[in-house]
DNA sequence: AAACCAATGATCCATATGTTTCATACTATA
DNA sequence: TATAGTATGAAACATATGGATCATTGGTTT
């Protein structure tokens, strides 16, 4: 349980000058703060051995407009779990009154971040690791997204290209996405990125490569995405925002994720890598850091 | 979230026998356990969109006697997960340098998530309104992307293309990316995504449609960046990471603010043309839920 | 076409919930 | 001892909740 609760606190400070009653009422608060979240009020006050009104006698006690808050608040710590990042994130949503339009992008930009926070949970890990491991075997990565996710499989392939030639982005003009696979064989592995609603087509070309052999793995939005039944490895991302899309930047995160672990794992080729790309994009005069006369 | 829950698994195993409606509120529940143990069912049912006799319907189709139940169960997995969670940080601490790989993963997750927390700032935010307010304010807007950028700016106009025509993508085959210029006027908005090193041909271009009288607004990186001294709005985004690569998570992350914001100005237009893009894309027959049979 | 069936939506119902009110018991001060 | 003030318990209240019922829909089969 994280100390830095600031409702607990007070609990904790205001204690001694509680009546008897209270003071049951919140001790019980206070050694069994899943229960408060988690049952009736009700049901608490019986477990504390508590009238019910008790239990919202101690909520006005601390200042709160009724146990409702009482439980939201248990109800939130306990959401955010040990995570004390995304903690102190949802902290500032408290905090800030701005103008209303800054609202919403305040909203959005929060909930991106404790959403890559939630990233860091083991499960994500390991499936991030075992993902990176079979990428890693790969002969040659297959990198399939379609519609909203071209992006990402985009940016992905961009990347992999950086550092080396192992890397084929399924996508073509006139439908011929799909012919790269021509000479796919069971030593390569296609990453598939699709999120609801899915893409026919990528579904499609990604049930046909794995019946080639090809390994699948994926980052997908949902444990019953239709990916998950045929890929090998796959790792969720969120994908809700309180905006009218879908948001795709927990994908993005993830991919670039990827990419680095990729990239670390073979350190000195990956600069080499890098150095090459340097001096070809130099002499292709690529970049430029002022703003261009013309004539 | 622990994978090895009896009751998860089931409703993965059944997910493809359920009818539609159950299949949604399948989703939402495995999606989001915490809810489900938190707040009350009708509560749940408006979430995941569905009527609360959907969710009764669920848990009967589970077998089990009610949602009582459903929610007492993923309680039970909540409260044992609280502690449970502690545990296995610590264990992963005793594990010491095993996980080097995911060590790398959470730094970088941390990062990205500290970077969006940090760009609820309120400068931040000024400069997004103001960007959001010249774009809506725009005739045409032409979206440009280069390289790394690429991607950025390709899913801005993609997602704009769902809320109407305005949007114009300047990238095309053979060098033909800035030919959609031709008809630009001074109404038009050009948002140039760049960030270091900066493309030579986007600032080439950049700097041609500002000569032609089009405003220009950009997602950047720095405050040094060409691209400042000619837009008329910037938004700054950070690109560090603690890998080779600059990370474009916080770009897309502004750029879905911006779509967004956009969208929200007029509501009910926009909920009108995504209906309108609902139906084409049924018609068209793009969408799937289910892994595609092959013969 | 007709008839059936499952699926979905709308409505109603009994109950449980959080809160309030009121009566009683307790304690401290005069 | 009398009394004011508070703490506690019991009961009543309006409401929200989960569940059940019935009508309607949409797609299949005969």
């Amino acid at each position: 349980m994280p100390p830095s609760d600031p409702l607990r606190e007070q609990i904790i400070a205001q204690y001694d000058v509680m009546s008897p009653q209270l003071q049951q009422a919140a001790r019980y608060v206070l050694d069994h703060p899943e229960e408060v979240a988690l049952v009736s009020m009700r049901e608490v006050a019986r477990y504390a051995a508590v009238q019910p009104a008790t239990m919202t006698r101690l909520a006005k006690f601390l200042g709160l407009p009724g146990y409702d808050e009482l439980r939201a608040q248990h109800a939130a710590a306990l959401r955010q779990g040990s995570d004390g990042f995304a903690a102190k994130v949802r902290q500032r949503v408290d905090e800030g009154r701005e103008t209303v339009a800054s609202d919403t992008a305040t909203h959005m930009l929060q909930g991106l971040s404790a959403q890559l926070a939630k990233l860091c949970e083991p499960d994500s890990l390991r499936r991030l690791e075992a993902t990176a491991d079979r990428l890693m075997s790969a002969r040659k990565i297959y990198v399939l997204g379609l519609r909203s996710c071209h992006a990402i499989a985009w940016h992905f392939h961009y990347v992999m290209t950086l550092l080396g030639d192992r890397s084929v982005h399924l996508d073509g003009p006139g439908g011929t996405g799909g012919d790269a696979l021509i000479r796919a064989t069971s030593e390569d592995v296609m990453l598939v990125i699709s999120i609801k609603p899915y893409a026919r087509d990528a579904l499609e070309v990604a049930q046909l490569a794995k019946e080639k052999g090809v390994g699948i793995v994926s980052i997908t939005d949902s444990e019953v995405s239709p990916l998950v039944a045929m890929s090998a490895q796959t790792i969720l991302c969120p994908t809700e925002s309180d905006s009218f899309f879908h948001t795709l930047t927990p994908a993005l995160a993830i991919s670039e994720v990827l990419c680095s672990l990729l990239a670390e794992f073979d350190r000195p080729k990956t600069l080499e890598a890098l150095q090459q790309v340097d001096e070809h994009l130099s002499h292709l005069n690529t970049y430029s850091t002022a703003i261009p006369r013309r004539q």
